[in-house]
DNA sequence: TTGAAAGCGCTAACAC
DNA sequence: GTGTTAGCGCTTTCAA
């Protein structure tokens, strides 16, 4: 564009010692006659010297940007999740615990064979120092390409078994058991719930975790509606429960958007929520209390989730970590309207 | 990590060539005999070569990443913005236009003067071709110090005056006249307005616009109250509107959520809607169908506006495009239930 | 403490 | 058509 940018060679001259010196100070080493690293430091002043990124990754390897993977299947898959609000919550928790350490997230999207293949070959080329995997189905391959091809990574989400990575994760059952706890104490019995897809780990430990947590309080049997985690899906899943069994009077779903869902629809129906239905959600994302009724519902702490999930990455980049690891978080159960 | 990855070189000496001619068919230049082509081709494969970037790039100048750069200040700032459906959409149409040139984005946040300075550094360490914009607030210094610096660099929405730099806008106005047409034909005639913040030059755009039109249909004065895009300020300021003019009819909102805040809070003051008060959206986001009412809004096609913002910035990085350009994109108006 | 020099892996003239 | 060669801008031994 505009006549060549200053390279180290520059300020050299200018500075009058050589690339080495200038290099460096601009590194922080020490062994730099403090006068000198004055002298350097104006002249990288006056020529507005910008180290050259691709340069310093030839020789250091270190690109300090990261891939934040996206991966799932399907047609308008994309278009899905970067709706929904989770996808704006890890972007932001990845991104404060990055900036902190002067990292990147680059966004990649895997939602085919190909795609993923992709993503794999751009890391391997080496533009991006490790992946941040975030996927919406189960048994994603993605992370066990990843790992395959030495690339570290971490996963949001219980990986696949078997599969030797780092994770954060939510532990699903205790957030399951506290809904269930807190429909139980409201003295709800004829207890439902909407679940979300179950090729999702997190969506199955979610349901099991329900039901055992109901079947040990003595109540069997509970009648179940698959949804996709979208307000609509939580309505028509609503809609079904109501179907066969009338007389309902406590939900839980699986997240926030399809609990909403479920209140609109129970709404239409005549009900009242929460004293003829109590609905309990997942998440306490944005739309909790953005949405009438304010939902009662499990706190996911995702930020956090996400944050911790970079920070893995980070030390398993600069090999502070070694040993796969894995982090849980407590869910918390948070009172609102809604139950 | 592992035993060095292999490089062009030792692809050469694998297939018996020299570097160029494997640095040729990788790149798919002409003037390579087919048979050698092939020889290469099964070398490459061989060895699992991949290029490394950022050797290329040190040649090339062309890094292939761009910077999505989301603007604006304030505490909490990114985590409002990132909760955004808006967001979800830009990154979206982004993410599409640029795969399809084998591009990715980073995402850079820029909420305070250093942040602002530590995207211009970052970018002219050459780290990304250039830069995507999205600012959530007047008069952003940003664009201004991107192109000074002389880094290609295209915003989303018009940008403040006299800043020579292309950018993709809707025209604001004509969605404002939508929505008052649509609410005129409907027959109210006691119409107020929830705006966005005045700091946006497009909430300012469109509240003048919803304005002009009324005027011209011969409504004088129409009652403002100012939201922040959240739902919680969209009742708030519904709840401030009706209690200065409890006989509204209907009520303009500058976006979806907004819409639905004045909805819900029209609700619970015992007004129906549309019967009682008209509402009409803005933007036609993943919310306007998500609950009841189902919005009756103005499409703004985000993704599309998105892409082409992308667009324009690979024109001017590949030289295509040299000379600032705007692309405006017309509004349109969606029926649905809440008017 | 500083400088000289050897690459990092690739592309692009230029010569053959 | 293909190979040779000279860098791109930086870090990092190794000597001095």
């Amino acid at each position: 564009m505009s006549e060549r940018a200053p390279t180290l060679e520059d300020v050299a001259r200018e500075a009058g010692v050589s690339r080495a010196t200038v290099s460096r100070v601009v590194n922080g080493v020490r062994n730099v006659a403090p006068d000198i690293q004055e002298v350097v430091r104006r002249a990288i002043e006056r020529t507005g010297y910008r180290p050259n990124r691709a340069a310093r990754f030839l020789v250091t390897h270190r690109t300090e940007t990261v891939a934040l993977v996206i991966s799932g299947t399907g047609d308008a898959f994309a278009a899905r999740v970067f709706a929904d609000p989770f996808f704006g919550r890890v972007v932001n928790g990845v991104v404060s615990c990055l900036r902190a350490r002067a990292m990147h997230p680059v966004i990649l999207v895997a939602e085919s064979e190909s795609a993923r293949r992709q993503v794999v070959d751009y890391l391997s080329q080496g533009t991006a120092d490790g992946a941040l995997v975030v996927t919406m189905q189960a048994a994603d391959p993605l992370a066990a390409m990843l790992t395959a091809t030495k690339i570290p990574t971490v996963v949001f989400g219980r990986p696949e078994p078997g599969l030797d990575v780092s994770y954060v994760d939510l532990r699903q059952a205790d957030g399951a058991r506290l809904a269930a706890g807190h429909l139980l104490a409201r003295g709800c019995r004829r207890i439902a719930t909407v679940c979300g897809p179950r090729a999702l780990p997190a969506a199955r430990e979610r349901l099991e975790g329900f039901r055992t947590a109901l079947a040990a309080a003595g109540v069997g049997e509970v009648p179940v509606a698959e949804g996709t985690f979208t307000v609509d899906s939580g309505a028509a899943a609503m809609s079904r429960l109501l179907a066969e069994h009338p007389d309902i009077d406590g939900v839980f779903a699986a997240n926030d958007m399809m609990a909403h869902g479920a209140c609109q629809l129970l709404r239409e129906r005549g009900k009242r929520v929460p004293q003829d239905v109590a609905v309990v959600g997942f998440d306490d994302s944005s739309v909790a209390v953005a949405y009438r009724p304010f939902l009662t519902t499990v706190r996911q702490p995702v930020e956090q989730m996400a944050g911790e999930m970079a920070g893995l990455l980070a030390e398993h980049i600069q090999g502070t970590r070694t040993e796969p690891t894995a982090v849980f978080f407590a869910p918390e159960l948070v009172v609102r309207d809604s139950a």
